[in-house]
Formats: C-alpha cells, sequence, structure tokens
DNA sequence: ACGAGAACCTGTTTGC
DNA sequence: TGCAAACAGGTTCTCG
C-alpha cells in the first residue's frame, strides 16, 4: 500500500512518538523479513535515542545518536502499529519487530507479504548505500520539473506507464499514483515515455506533485485520527480519480458512459492501469 | 543495453 | 456455498 504519500504521512505519525525518544526494549520475532537482518540487529538499536525521523522516496530513515541509521521500507503490505498499552496487548500476526520507548508505548512493524525491510548503516554511507544511490529525483523537491523529468525520459522506449513505476526517474511513484499523475497530465499511460518532453513533461511533472501534495494533505488533515482503531498508521481515505474505478464515469469527461469516455483497465507489466481514454492522449 | 516477465510471500476478492 | 484462480499499494533478478 505505501507509496510516497502514505509513507510521508507515516513518518509524521511516528515523529511524536519516536522522535527524540530512547528505545528500551528492541524485540526481533524473526532472523529476517525480506532480507536478513543484522546479526546485531537489536544491539544497534536498544538504548539508542532517535533523534530525528526522515524520508528519502519510500523510505524511512531513522537517525539515532550513536551515528547509525535506521532504514525502513513498509513494501507492499508493510504497516506500523502504534499500541499505547503493550502490556495488555498480545502480539499480532506479523508482528516481525517491536520498538518499546522509554515511555512503554511500542511501535510494531507488521508485514503480512513480508516483501518491507530493515537495515542499519552508518549515517554517512546512507547517500552511497545501495537503498539511496540510484533514486531519482524527489518529486516535491525542487529539483524536479518538466525539463528533470523530460531528460530522465529521453531515450525510453517503454510506456510512461513503465517508466514513471522506475525509481531511477522519479523517486516515489508506485502504481496508484503513477495513473492518477497520468490522468491528471491528461496522457496515455500508453504514450512511449520519450515522447514526454516540452510542455508534455511539464504538465506530468505538474501532476505528479499535485497529486502527491494533495494526497499528504489528506493524510495530514486526519492527522487527528492517525491511529485508526487499530492502531494502525497510515491508512487513509483517498479520493483517488481512476484508480479501481474501472467501468465508472470519468469525472472530467461530459461526453457521459463508455464507450469512448469511462475509466478503463488495462494490464502493463503485469500491472493494472486504469485511466480514460478520451481524455487521457 | 533495454524491456518484459517471473519471483519473492500471504491475505483477500472474484469467478465458475 | 465452496474452491481455485486472480489479484494486491514494491523491488530485483533473469531471460530474450
Amino acid at each position: 500500500m505505501p507509496e510516497l504519500p502514505e509513507v510521508e504521512t507515516v513518518r509524521r505519525g511516528l515523529q511524536p512518538v519516536l522522535e527524540g525518544r530512547r528505545l528500551l526494549e528492541v524485540r526481533q520475532l524473526r532472523p529476517d523479513l525480506r532480507f536478513p537482518l543484522p546479526l546485531d540487529f537489536v544491539l544497534r538499536l536498544e538504548g539508542r535515542r532517535i533523534e530525528r525521523i526522515d524520508r528519502r522516496a519510500k523510505y524511512l530513515l531513522m537517525f539515532l545518536d550513536s551515528g547509525d541509521v535506521l532504514l525502513v521500507h513498509l513494501g507492499m503490505s508493510g504497516r506500523m502499529l502504534l499500541i499505547d498499552a503493550p502490556d495488555s496487548t498480545a502480539l499480532l500476526p506479523h508482528d516481525h519487530v517491536v520498538l518499546r520507548t522509554e515511555e512503554g508505548r511500542e511501535v510494531r512493524f507488521n508485514d503480512a507479504r513480508r516483501f518491507g525491510y530493515m537495515d542499519i548503516l552508518p549515517a554517512g554511507e546512507l547517500e552511497t548505500s545501495k537503498y539511496l544511490k540510484r533514486l531519482g529525483p524527489e518529486p516535491l523537491s525542487n529539483s524536479f520539473n518538466g525539463p528533470a523529468l523530460a531528460a530522465a525520459l529521453q531515450g525510453r522506449k517503454s510506456s510512461i506507464k513503465a517508466a514513471l513505476l522506475d525509481q531511477r526517474v522519479v523517486a516515489g511513484l508506485g502504481n496508484i499514483y503513477a495513473c492518477e499523475a497520468l490522468y491528471g497530465a491528461r496522457l496515455s499511460p500508453r504514450r512511449i515515455a520519450h515522447s514526454v518532453r516540452g510542455q508534455r513533461a511539464e504538465r506530468l511533472a505538474g501532476a505528479i506533485r499535485d497529486v502527491l501534495q494533495k494526497a499528504i494533505a489528506a493524510g495530514g488533515s486526519s492527522l487527528r485520527d492517525y491511529v485508526q482503531t487499530s492502531g494502525e498508521l497510515g491508512y487513509f481515505q483517498h479520493a483517488w480519480a481512476v484508480y479501481g474505478r474501472q467501468g465508472e464515469t470519468c469525472p472530467d469527461c461530459t461526453c457521459g458512459g463508455p464507450p469512448g469516455g469511462g475509466i478503463s483497465r488495462l494490464l502493463q507489466g503485469g500491472r493494472s492501469t486504469f485511466y480514460c481514454a478520451h481524455r487521457q492522449r
């Protein structure tokens, strides 16, 4: 589930619970997530204070007072569960790592599919690490704009949809927001990537920023209700324009439903793409 | 070198 | 209703 806006929302929810707090106890419930955890995983976390929580693309970065960074990727189904009363809350299925703070609260990394992972590395090695070194620009940073996007797409013969999922082109988009951004920019997901340049690239870069900012704002506005009844962080009711809306009328088409208008589903590289063939060219 | 597809793993939804 | 197949928000590897 987590693309950039969801990870950012999780980051903001974790800040008041973890930032500036000391980890009194860390429990590792299995030796591996997607990858094996470091052998000294617990040792390097217990007793450390979390000074700052950052985000890069879909990665959460927890900077420790030891100079290490705890890097977290939520994969497809990873969640951070907030447990206020740990002693009366049994471990749930797929709770893999438990962080207990000095305040007696817990943050649990829960991940059924186990595509998520964690690692610990020295802060100085973060940028050149295998995780971050190939990432493209942050879409909400100043370095991301139409010309930068066009340059990254130059020579690419895949579909624009596939290119947007490549984290080297722009970091943080996943299947949902790639669909939504293409809808916002009125570009067909089947369009060949390198044909998106000039004005089209401006439109797409703008749509990407727009869609991400709105999704983050939707999370942020419900920050008060941040902890769901399940204690889960980062789930929100998103008002997606096209994603998951196959068969519905396009919100922007006045031509009525199919044929011609209406939202259809397409399979690209094994992933579902939702789009309006009438609006997107 | 590049792009499509498979693989990783488990839970939920869909279709016969 | 029951069961099997399809599908799920990510990333990386292999193959052609």
